[in-house]
DNA sequence: ACGGACTCCTGGATGC
DNA sequence: TGCATCCAGGAGTCCG
């Protein structure tokens, strides 16, 4: 399921397979996955034929190609995606067969010739979409000409980026009472922690998933925050997290981080730390995994 | 205003 | 064996 890492890795084989080359052409095979874009699939069409792409950029889990025109010029405007739980940006030769889930294909021109860029979605929460592209919200004087899609606008800076704010971030916890799970998955709190990797931050921090936010130290949510950042950069280094196929890289692979899961999907299995059997309990119409002995609630 | 519940969707797994 | 139900999840929306 893609979270951070996952739609990072996606960024980066993009970027090598698509940056300078123009869009020939786009076929909406399924409509759904526009859901996302502000006009119909004719415009969406109209908005990116003839256009090129230019370096892909990310939030959180929201990833984007600013547009070009044909003459070069920027335009304000960006093809954003977002995968869901399922949604997949191929990069495959032009002809290839259909995936069985496809939902738009675009031929491109670039460097390394003709390709197509397919987006493949089994369970539909995925999208792409033509969106404008303005200043954020939480603009860095220091760094005017950052621009992101509108729809990305309320989305928090993830925690690899080297503006986010971890003063900020302590102050929220502070500031509410919700547990500290529910806030890990806020992505207008912090952006691109999913419920596996909030999960193996929690283990990794030894925290409950419902412990309350303000109740969380200082120290407490320091070592939170470089708990969610290594396990990032350990999921990166390792092509990312695929269950079931779900989530591939551009060129259809795996990846191999669920081998290093401590807590997600392990109920049963004995904690590395303690070794006592980890438990999953329901959370917010879905699951939590945690060791009964060493993530306990506190301060009760 | 805030936070929790609900919604979209599909197919693999499970249960009777 | 076959049918029905459950479950997984991001983010927008809705409601108390």
């Amino acid at each position: 399921m893609p979270e951070l890492p996952e739609v990072e890795v996606v960024r980066r084989g993009l970027a090598a397979a698509t940056t300078a080359a123009r869009i020939r052409a786009v076929d909406v095979v399924d409509e759904r996955a526009l859901k996302r874009h502000p006009g119909d699939a004719l415009d969406f069409v109209d908005a990116l034929e003839g256009r090129a792409l230019a370096a892909p950029s990310r939030r959180g889990k929201f990833l984007w190609l600013p547009l070009r025109e044909p003459d070069g010029a920027a335009r304000e405007r960006a093809l954003v995606a977002h995968l869901g739980m399922s949604g997949q940006l191929l990069v495959r030769p032009v002809g290839a067969d259909d995936e069985r889930h496809l939902c738009i294909r675009m031929r491109v021109d670039g460097p390394g010739g003709e390709h197509e860029l397919r987006f493949v979605d089994q369970r539909r929460f995925g999208s792409l979409a033509v969106d404008a592209l303005v200043p954020p919200v939480d603009a860095d004087p220091a760094h005017p000409g950052e621009r992101l899609p509108t729809q990305v606008r309320r989305i928090a800076r993830d925690p690899l980026d080297p503006r986010f704010d971890d003063r900020a971030f302590r102050a929220l916890l502070r500031g509410t009472d919700r547990g500290i799970k529910a806030v890990l998955l806020d992505q207008r709190a912090i952006a691109g922690i999913g419920n596996i990797y909030a999960d193996e931050a929690l283990w990794r921090t030894r925290l409950h998933w419902a412990q309350p936010a303000r109740t969380v130290s200082t120290r407490k949510a320091n070592e939170l925050l470089a708990a969610v950042r290594d396990v990032f950069v350990q999921a990166l280094a390792e092509g990312g997290t695929s269950f079931d196929d779900l989530y591939v890289n551009v060129n259809g692979e795996s990846g191999y981080f669920e081998r290093s899961l401590q807590a997600y999907g392990r109920a049963g299995e004995p904690c590395a730390r303690c070794g006592r059997p980890l438990v999953r309990e329901p959370f917010a119409n879905r699951s939590s995994f945690r060791c009964p002995r060493c993530q306990r609630l506190r301060g009760r």
